[in-house]
DNA sequence: CAAAAGCAGACGACTGGTCATATATTTACG
DNA sequence: CGTAAATATATGACCAGTCGTCTGCTTTTG
């Protein structure tokens, strides 16, 4: 990786940071290049403007995430619900700490979606990869284990990202464990009860 | 209602709305004004600061979604799971018409709840509310006709709830109506299936 | 006519973005 | 290899515009 690569990532990784916790108009310019100790000038050395910035965060944020779960979701020797767990549970992601995360991608979603017609659509893309995999993991456990549920993988998949997105919404508010755990205590109930 | 009352309310419906699809960084005392079409001025008469008019719009539309609900949670003249459904549908709440609204208290929840404690707190209790309105209505549906599930009302209800909100949410990035599509789907599974 | 409310415009701070200048780095050629 | 010319990158002062808020003048009210 490049000096140049390299540094665009610092201040990518700093003022993701910012940004997932102040939001986008919460934040500026000058907020982000202090983060990554950069000079102000230099900002625009690496991006076009502050809404190429975000996209560009949105992508490598949730790119990371994607090759981090790649394994975890494909791995055929853990059974899928327990995958499917792990999946949420290992993408609290920073927010576990102080329970203030919340997703960067939440956040874009929310405050940004109709104000960038650009971000919506990374935005929109980033939900669809996210609830794919959820769905390729679900038709997995039908067609291994069965689900107690007849309804599509589709559908299926579609509502629990957005329910656990709402999850982590949730948790910014109450600032507690109560939203996750109502999440991970539904959850199995998607899934076929052992043979008793 | 006294006419200080009466222009205090349209400030807040005006900016209620500009602030909704703009977010509350993305929204300036301006564009309130502008939209109640109320000198700038004025502003300060009405609200001691920006965040005060958060807060206050925060309180305004829920209580009036509260109201507006109230009749339709203890209509014990339809069932449970209907009351529950139309809970939901009646409350897509203006995102309706362009699929362009998503939900106020969402945004102000992303967006706000970390820099701002006191919008925070005022969230917190707006979703406790909502909550425990549904938990009262899974409770009784459980007594009347059962549940699919033996997990206690306040999970499922809790659930449930940061599931509709992640739906709103999804629909404000996707402008399309599967997420609803999709939650609607999946709702009646959490109830009994009618005696074959 | 006193007290209160409404309001215009100004305040300093800050915004996203630009640009001239300064410093590296690469290329060209003897 | 050395060196000079050419190109790319780095930088902070600076721009016009907007921000939330407040002061003090004007209007309304009792």
């Amino acid at each position: 990786m490049s000096k140049r690569e390299l540094k665009k990532d610092h201040l990518l990784d700093a003022g993701l940071k910012v940004m997932a916790t102040r939001g986008y108009n919460g934040t500026s310019i000058q907020d982000i290049v202090n983060a990554a100790n950069v000079p102000k000038g230099s900002f625009y050395t690496y991006f076009k403007s502050k809404e190429d910035f975000a996209i560009e965060a949105l992508e490598k944020v949730t790119e990371e995430r994607m090759i981090q779960n790649r394994h975890l979701l494909s791995d055929r020797s853990i059974c899928p619900q327990e995958r499917l767990t792990r999946f949420f549970v290992d993408n609290i992601g920073g927010c576990e700490e102080n329970l203030n995360g919340g997703c960067f991608l939440g956040n874009m979603c929310q405050e940004m979606s109709e104000s960038s017609e650009a971000i919506r659509i990374k935005v929109r893309q980033m939900l669809r990869n996210s609830t794919q995999a959820i769905e390729d993991v679900l038709e997995e456990a039908r067609l291994k284990d069965g689900l107690k549920s007849q309804l599509p993988s589709p559908v299926l998949a579609e509502f629990l990202f957005n329910a656990w997105e709402g999850t982590l919404m949730r948790m910014k508010a109450s600032k507690c464990r109560e939203p996750l755990n109502a999440f991970l205590t539904v959850l199995p109930e998607l899934f076929a009860k052992p043979q008793a």
